[in-house]
RNA sequence: GGGUGUGUAGCUCAGCGGGAGAGCAUUGCCUUCACACGGCAAGGGUCACAGGUUCAAUCCCUGUCACACCCA
């Protein structure tokens, strides 16, 4: 027995486990003998993660796909995993550690820091996936993947290593963001510009052996301390004769150059702008084009360091702000200041520290040239956007693309397989300190030494205690002494003089292992292959790569998708999926975008809590229209549970009726047209759904399940069945039992991708009487109906249900009170109404309430009157109706008429209209006329007969 | 400043060249033998504004206004 409520929180953990214990997600479930596959990977959510509405979303449509596709009989595979969240996750630790007045990660050791990490990791990091499977997800959970898995990390050395042998990976100085307090880099897209009030001050600086002076405008005194130049537009006829002289810049006494550069805006402020080549993006371009030297003032903790003067070192860059701004009105070079709006760079996470352009050595991609392909990938259509307008997204973050930073000055995360040691003598860059130390890549320790051998002949030492630490620094300074020494006879001479020994230090080189780590992306991007087994030729990687479809929002575009189609058509030449399906953003109710520290968080496990799964996956799956915000409103999400009720209660009407699943059914044999139009209507259905998600309009989908299932199945056929299942028709009834049953059968797998546990609830439930059910419904067959469509059942019950419902509305206007019931006489029934009367008889009389039904050849006096096709049909309730509210009622439905013939007139009267619109447009057109021409005719002389 | 998108019923949103739709909310009736998380019925819209294209515009184009987001 169907219990009489539905209730989620004690249903879906059993189904769950039912479909665990079927190994029903497992790759290739239930799929046809040969099928096509159907992939997803998962966007890798943080292993540090929760789950947020977001991805509540995000993967109900996955999961939508991969159920909807596994009925098909696909071979299905979900990729779950997680990525782990280099920044996030190595902060997580060092703030538990600190809390708990543990050592930090400088005195436990790297090696000591990361167990701590992957201890978290262990306890912790499974918390999105197990909230992913309350949600219903039915990923391959037997395949989760961790992108610091001894597999994808393999693949990330793969990939590092045959990059940098191709060029298109390298090290470099250059302007990086730099967090200060974490003093690692992190990538543009970790930064967010926030519209701050600042201040602009302008400042005055002398010119040199001159009366003169020149007045720049900086947000950023500090800044001051590292200028290098001066620039002013060099068609500025205010300035032109200053370019080339020098200005000494106040505090420093630095002598530096006044230079013609197009960056320096007339309109802006003075006109002319200070060049801090080392500390803003754009003086860093002005820098390299009048090849000024950056000056870095700061340390990686953002405090003045030793390049600027004494008086400010240590102070931090706030602190020196202040102080700079007193010590220059002190000497008057603060010629005034005025309040600005600015942007200013804040860590995207926090919100709360400034970043800084910082001049650093750091890896980088080459990402311009992996781009190439990418972008033609999308331009020639191997890869879709849906819907289609973020491929202009991609284009222009594509088209734009800047070296990717990968290195992160982190523990956690794949260690660059780099080593470094000093530059010998005879190699060209050596002595050149932009150069950089000499670089030896490798997949391991030992293949690294052999690099590094070949390179200097001679053995090498290791030293891996770090830079600060260990004896690495001193042991490169006495190798590379005495390289240079080995060039010049009388150095070496000198050298030999003060130590005897001093020519064996360059015996063996030492080496040291790049401490920093690569960017999460950087594995993130190979996830599509590495997860497959790449670089091993696996037989899943030959299966299921090119995967089927990305889902994922859209301000994740750059961060994944643009990644990972540069990687794959890298490494495994070919798109690592043909469509990118672009879901919206869910804001609350009103629009914002939700956020902690808004409190309009919407957790969807409380939802899940509160109203089931089912009820929550469906109302996401309906709003989700492509191209738009979804505001999550909790009335949805009640009307969706209720929804769920509604369709356990139908089921429990049927099982009550005894409805039951008959061997060897055959829709095709129906003989009733109520039956036979429910099959009708459930293949439209089927169509219907199915169209939707193979558009991925999910809502669409979503939408035309609930209309039939409430609207058609539920509002209709069952209230038509009834009359039929408590008759006294043996025949009939059995049809229609089955057929029932047969019609819930694909009500259940029509909603199973977006109710998955009350629709696989309800096909247990009804599996228990009637044939048994060969398995779960996860991996049953998606409906099929196609030669079901019956379009005389189709017009009949069209009709009943418009009689039904006319005599309905007339009761509701006549004031009849809800529970008389009344009589009906039909007058001028052709052969057709009059067969439908009397097949569906029984159903007219209980759903319109009717004591009796006859044929009459003239309307009663005093009747109300409904018109339906050619025939009357006559309410007799005179002395009960008001006649004038009955003549209201006639008058008013002949002003619509008239309204709609007097708009077809103007059409077909206009002789453009009939001249140019096509023949089949005007034939409706006269259709329409003439269909309300004879309804006006009949409702007129329905007013008469009131008379 | 550049870009993208959105303005349709009180609210949340579909529709997007030829008949204005849904859910919720509202109003009235109904404790009818699955369901009051229900049933039946009803009211409610110059489809932001102004031009244009077209035989025909809520839908296409241009502009204006408002809002949102992304990139500088």
């Amino acid at each position: 027995m169907i219990e009489k409520t539905y209730e989620p929180a004690s249903v879906e953990g059993r189904i769950y486990q039912a479909w665990l214990d079927a190994e029903a997600f497992a790759a290739g479930a239930g799929a046809e003998p040969g099928a096509e596959t159907f992939s997803i990977v998962i966007p890798p959510p943080n292993v540090t993660g929760s789950l947020h509405i977001g991805h509540a979303l995000n993967n109900t449509i996955q999961d939508i796909l991969i159920r909807f596709e596994r009925m098909r009989g696909k071979d299905v595979l979900w990729q779950p995993g997680t990525d782990h969240a280099g920044i996030a996750t190595q902060m997580i630790v060092e703030r538990r550690l600190m809390e708990n007045q543990q050592p930090g990660r400088r005195e436990l050791g790297r090696e000591e820091f990361l167990k701590r990490v992957w201890e978290w990791k262990a306890e912790s990091g499974g918390t999105i996936m197990n909230q992913l499977k309350r949600l219903g997800a039915s990923a391959d959970f037997s395949r989760e993947r961790f992108t610091m898995d001894e597999g994808l990390s393999e693949a990330v050395r793969e990939v590092f290593i045959a990059l940098y042998r191709k060029g298109l990976i390298y090290r470099a100085k250059r302007l990086v963001n730099w967090h200060p307090v974490l003093e690692t880099a992190i990538s543009d897209l970790e930064v967010e510009n926030i519209e701050t009030d600042g201040k602009m001050w302008h400042l005055r600086y002398p010119v040199e052996n001159s009366e003169d002076h020149i007045v720049v405008a900086t947000t950023r005194p500090e800044t001051m301390l590292g200028d290098v130049a001066v620039a002013v537009h060099p068609e500025d006829e205010r300035y032109q004769h200053l370019i080339g002289k020098y200005v000494i810049l106040p505090l420093v006494g630095r002598r530096i150059p006044i230079v013609g550069d197009e960056y320096a805006d007339p309109e802006l402020g003075s006109g002319a702008v200070k060049i801090t080549p080392a500390h803003d993006f754009n003086d860093f371009e002005v820098g390299l084009r009048h090849n000024l030297r950056p000056i870095n003032i700061f340390t990686t903790a953002a405090r003045i360091n030793g390049y600027a003067p004494k008086d400010y070192r240590g102070l931090d860059r706030f602190e020196a702000r202040a102080k700079v701004l007193v010590d220059l009105e002190a000497i008057d070079a603060v010629m005034w200041v005025e309040d600005k709006k600015i942007m200013v760079p804040y860590d995207e996470k926090s919100k709360q520290v400034v970043i800084e352009p910082f001049l650093t050595d750091q890896w980088f991609v080459n990402a311009e040239v992996l781009a190439q392909r990418a972008l033609a990938a999308v331009r020639e259509g191997r890869t879709k956007f849906v819907p289609q307008n973020w491929e202009n997204t991609y284009f222009s973050w594509m088209e734009n693309i800047k070296p990717w930073c990968i290195s992160r000055q982190l523990w956690w995360g794949h260690q660059i397989p780099a080593w470094y040691g000093p530059r010998l003598s005879t190699d060209p860059d050596f002595g050149n300190a932009d150069k950089g130390p000499k670089v030896f890549v490798g997949a391991t320790e030992e293949e690294a030494i052999a690099e590094a051998k070949s390179y200097y002949g001679r053995p090498v030492t290791v030293f891996n205690q770090g830079l600060t630490s260990g004896g690495y620094q001193e042991a490169f300074t006495q190798f590379e002494t005495v390289q240079r020494a080995r060039k010049q006879p009388e150095l070496l001479a000198k050298l030999k003089e003060t130590d005897p020994f001093a020519e064996l230090q360059d015996s063996k080189a030492p080496i040291h292992r790049d401490e920093d780590v690569l960017d999460t992306w950087f594995s993130s991007a190979l996830w599509p292959f590495s997860t497959l087994g790449w670089p091993e030729d696996t037989p899943e990687l030959r299966k299921y790569y090119q995967t089927d479809v990305l889902v994922t929002g859209f301000d994740i575009i750059f961060f994944w998708v643009a990644r990972m189609m540069m990687m794959g058509i890298e490494f495994l030449d070919e798109e690592p999926f043909h469509t990118v399906y672009v879901h919206a953003l869910v804001r609350d109710e009103h629009g914002a975008k939700m956020s902690k520290t808004k409190g309009n968080v919407i957790d969807p496990l409380s939802l899940v809590d509160g109203y089931g799964a089912d009820a929550t996956r469906f109302t996401l799956a309906a709003m989700a229209a492509q191209g738009r915000d979804l505001r999550l409103a909790m009335s949805r999400v009640e009307g969706y549970r209720n929804f769920v009720t509604k369709l356990w209660n139908a089921a429990r009407f049927l099982e009550m009726n005894e409805c039951r699943r008959v061997e060897g059914y055959d829709p095709r044999a129906n003989t009733l047209a109520l039956n036979r139009w429910i099959v009708s209507a459930t293949h439209r259905a089927v169509g219907a759904v199915t169209k939707g998600i193979e558009d991925f309009k999910f809502n669409e989908a979503a939408n035309a399940a609930y209309d039939f299932v409430w609207g058609v199945f539920c509002d209709w056929y069952v209230e038509l069945a009834k009359p039929v299942l408590t008759g006294e028709d043996e025949a009939a009834k059995a049809e229609t039992r089955a057929t029932a049953a047969f019609a819930l059968d694909q009500i259940l797998k029509l909603l199973h991708p977006f109710m998955p546990f009350v629709t696989e609830e309800l096909w247990g439930e009804t599996g228990k009487i009637g044939p048994a059910r060969e398995k779960l419904l996860i991996v049953s067959r998606w409906p099929d109906l196609s030669g079901l469509e019956d379009a005389d059942a189709d017009a009949e019950m069209d009709w009943l249900i418009q009689l039904v419902s006319g005599i309905r509305s007339v009761r509701t206007e006549m004031n009849v009170p809800a529970g008389a019931k009344i009589a009906l006489q039909i007058i001028g029934a052709g052969e057709e109404t009059g067969t439908r009367v009397e097949a569906n008889l029984a159903a007219i009389e209980r759903l319109a309430r009717l004591e009796s039904v006859s044929y009459g050849s003239e309307v009663p006096a005093g009747s109300a009157q409904i018109i339906l096709g050619e025939a009357v049909f006559a309410l007799p309730l005179a002395g009960v109706i008001d006649l004038s509210v009955e003549r209201a009622r006639l008058e008013k439905d002949v002003a619509k008429i008239d309204d709609e013939i007097a708009k077809i007139d103007k059409k077909l009267g206009n002789e453009q209209f009939v001249a140019k619109a096509p023949e089949e447009v005007i034939e409706e057109q006269r259709t329409r006329r003439s269909d309300a021409a004879d309804r006006r005719k009949k409702l007129l002389e329905a007013l008469a007969r009131l008379t």
